[in-house]
DNA sequence: CGGTTAAATAACCATACGGTTAAGTACGAT
DNA sequence: ATCGTACTTAACCGTATGGTTATTTAACCG
């Protein structure tokens, strides 16, 4: 993932009707009506998220008669949590030596033993 | 972690400036001309940065003699990495044939069985 | 055709962001 | 006391963000 992408994807994460957005789709494909309905806000403001978060390739959108269905697009999601990992021994660090080589030994499994 | 302090976070990171400066402070802790040096950027604006990074609690900040010593405070980062896991099994989903299938079959239903 | 619904675009406004230069503060050294 | 070093704060500038209302586009429906 590109730096680039990181910005766009940090930026938009950092409104929270935005987030609460991806949350709702989460649990599926929605017009952006349905979508719209829980926020006290005007359906052209909705529009513009929707575009910050189009544009960060966090939704995509369709097409199906009049309505603009929206899905969840994860993939920069991944690039966040690639990102934040490399932090991760910061937060555990007050662990014990132990932990962390426990935490290391695991990292260096889940790169290795892939998938499932 | 409060929803405010995702937005902090997320917003503080959104700028490639900071995820720089943190990931030099992952190597240990530096002063604000130390932090700076690397950056083709004035002196204010780099602490701008740094308020920003300290008011979204990613860095502490002591003092000792003249400098001003700024050390990472990852605490907002595990709120990140607990919040983006939540969509983990949206870029899981998509790497079996399974996933793909439940998917396809999602998205079908949708479409057959009119909203509302 | 005309009318209704879904959504995007345009124009506007206030505030925030990321940068600058210039001035101010805090501490150590001479 | 004053000089130098390490910052911070102030003032300013252009652009982006998040919201509004009003207008436009697109598709269906009778």
């Amino acid at each position: 993932m590109t730096p680039d992408r990181l910005n766009s994807t940090f930026a938009a994460l950092a409104d929270p009707t935005r987030r609460a957005m991806l949350a709702r789709l989460a649990l599926g494909e929605k017009s952006v009506t349905e979508l719209a309905r829980p926020f006290e806000m005007s359906l052209p403001a909705v529009s513009k998220h929707l575009k910050v978060l189009e544009r960060a390739g966090l939704i995509a959108r369709g097409r199906e008669a009049q309505w603009r269905p929206c899905r969840l697009e994860a993939g920069p999601l991944k690039g966040v949590a690639d990102w934040v990992e490399h932090y991760r021994r910061f937060w555990d660090e007050s662990l014990d030596r132990l932990g962390d080589y426990l935490k290391e030994l695991q990292s260096k499994e889940k790169k290795h033993g892939r998938r499932k």
